[in-house]
DNA sequence: AGATTCTATACAATCGGTTTCATTGCAAGT
DNA sequence: ACTTGCAATGAAACCGATTGTATAGAATCT
């Protein structure tokens, strides 16, 4: 590939009159900027980024670290977080962290090292440890779909209390009492906090909390559908299901269907993120939508101020939420 | 953050002396190399992989071309290449091209420019137009999901038309022969090759081939719905439904369950790629297993023989697929 | 005309490491 | 004692662009 010293003697300048006929054409005469741009041209020269990165200490890009890449709520997520990257002019570095600390440390040496401008988490993980040092700090970072524990950095998230009550409440004004909870992983601040927007709603309603109507598990299908198994064999009178994911929730239907039950009518469930399947779920899945695109896109909106130093708005945003109707839950007849 | 300098100066060495102590910590004497470590760690001292990189010309980077982020299978295929990515040491640099040659062109620029080592392209557009420019073909260039037309760089794939004649057979053997198909997108490749296996099953059956029977759509939950809408109120004769893929299959079932049709009894459904989805939805998805995570783990190794000058085995990889036999299709009664 | 300003361009430093080549010092060989 | 060889280290070039400063020439002013 042709540098610059290739394109500045053909045209018969300085390299720095190359670089300025690319950065600041105005600066030179129109007849010298000719002769470069027809040089440039004739070589099929351009500049390396590598080069300019370097000399400018700005890579432009931006490293995402995210804890599964097969995960459908987090390739949306990361979607969101590439539109309004390649919008703004940044690359997008990606990392499976697969919930590994030393991964999200080699992750924070990125930008330490010069090969990446921030960082945007996602999920449950913060940089609590990484923290400590200090110098973590520095280091531009945002975090997504966290759970809410106040940090010093910029966060986006969603409301999952408040969300998780509305619909336990839906389920409660359906006439159901004996709800079963699928909920996800027993030491996550997300399972916690959903558990606690539906004990809310539970005491609205006067109804005791019952601790073995409660089940933990991954936040998977399989897990779902291990968890519906444990939970239904063991409390037959269980009339709905509150399940913290919609996969979680579609895995304990098929756990219910293959038990004989006939969904709706002995069983309604509910699920939480509103992925696309659960629309086309036999039966379609009541949930609470969750805004993963627009999760990504305010992340990575707020990375690009915090590296234009213009950390303007509000840094921790919490997104609205909203409860998607279907056929899944019904009254209790 | 420190520099090569400042731990020069603090071990009273030379810079090329701190270079060698973590390139080639050998060459030094036990002494020196002693007071540089210490040196160094009193910094916190990180060399800047930025300048490393800029010096040597390798940037351990590789362009990943995503038609869709959000899409499962892609999302799958994308992890594959993270793992094997990671375990050699490559950072992965992703970008959502929306099948938007422009997006594409720049990626190819960002090997030109020295921002990563080579590119990794999914799904189905190639390098067609970028190869006639000739130097293109120096470009390190991986293709995964692709379509079998001849190309003079390395591909991974799966055989669509043996796998669909496969599925077709296994549908006629179960005594189907008034098959709908819902295609995937007219002008796509693997649209052909899949619809080319079927055709082929048909024939081996005797069965003629009756186009009305075809109808064509995105490869979407949404696109399945709409083309198993049109093609079962037009034909209402058809026993099972031959889709192109499980989303598509997903949204067919959806369909026909809300035109009050029975599953499995009154109409066989098959799907294609064998996403997770499938195994949980009613019925259980009759489908095609696509390797997914395998294909791009072996289109990252591809890229590493490639980038290590090691292009030994065969750069034309065709996966196996596998029926994978759920409760979606049955045997026509 | 001579002084002053402005414009267009060149020169050279710089970014932070790596690497080649040269140098020094010490041990072994003759 | 004098070379020879090797190990350890330093000096400086280098990667390819950008950019601050200097300068020559043209334009403007007095």
């Amino acid at each position: 590939m042709a540098q610059i010293r290739d394109v500045s003697r053909r045209a018969g300048v300085s390299p720095a009159t190359v670089s300025r006929a690319f950065s600041d054409p105005g600066k030179l005469s129109k007849d010298t900027l000719q002769r470069v741009l027809k040089a440039a041209e004739d070589l099929d020269y351009k500049p390396s980024s590598l080069a300019q990165v370097f000399r400018g200490k700005r890579t432009n890009s931006v490293l995402v670290l995210v804890p599964d890449l097969a995960n459908v709520l987090f390739a949306r997520v990361l979607s969101g977080i590439e539109r309004i990257a390649s919008e703004n002019g940044f690359h997008l570095l990606v990392s499976d962290t697969k919930d590994d600390t030393d991964v999200e440390k080699a992750g924070l040496e990125m930008v330490e090292t010069h090969r990446a401008d921030g960082v945007i988490q996602l999920g449950e993980r913060g940089l609590k440890q990484l923290h400590k040092d200090g110098n973590a700090c520095k280091i531009p970072f945002v975090h997504a779909i966290e759970t809410g524990e106040p940090v010093p950095y910029p966060t986006v998230k969603i409301d999952n209390f408040a969300a998780s009550e509305a619909m336990a409440t839906y389920l409660m004004a359906l006439g159901h009492r004996r709800i079963g909870v699928i909920a996800g992983l027993r030491d996550r601040r997300v399972t916690n906090e959903r558990l606690n927007g539906f004990r809310k709603a539970l005491g609205s309603f006067g109804v005791a909390f019952d601790p073995t109507l409660v089940e933990y598990g991954p936040y998977s299908m399989a897990g779902g559908a291990q968890s519906g198994l444990r939970l239904l064999s063991r409390h037959r009178d269980i009339t709905a299901l509150f399940t913290m994911s919609d996969e979680i929730a579609i895995g304990a239907i098929r756990t219910a269907l293959d038990l004989g039950l006939k969904l709706p009518e002995d069983l309604s469930v509910t699920g939480f993120d509103n992925i696309e399947f659960g629309k086309y779920c036999t039966p379609p899945l009541t949930t609470v939508m969750q805004p993963a695109e627009r999760i990504g896109e305010v992340a990575m909106t707020l990375m690009c101020n915090l590296l234009r130093d213009e950390m303007t708005g509000d840094a921790q945003q919490t997104l609205a939420t909203e409860l998607v109707i279907r056929s899944s839950a019904r009254r209790l007849s």
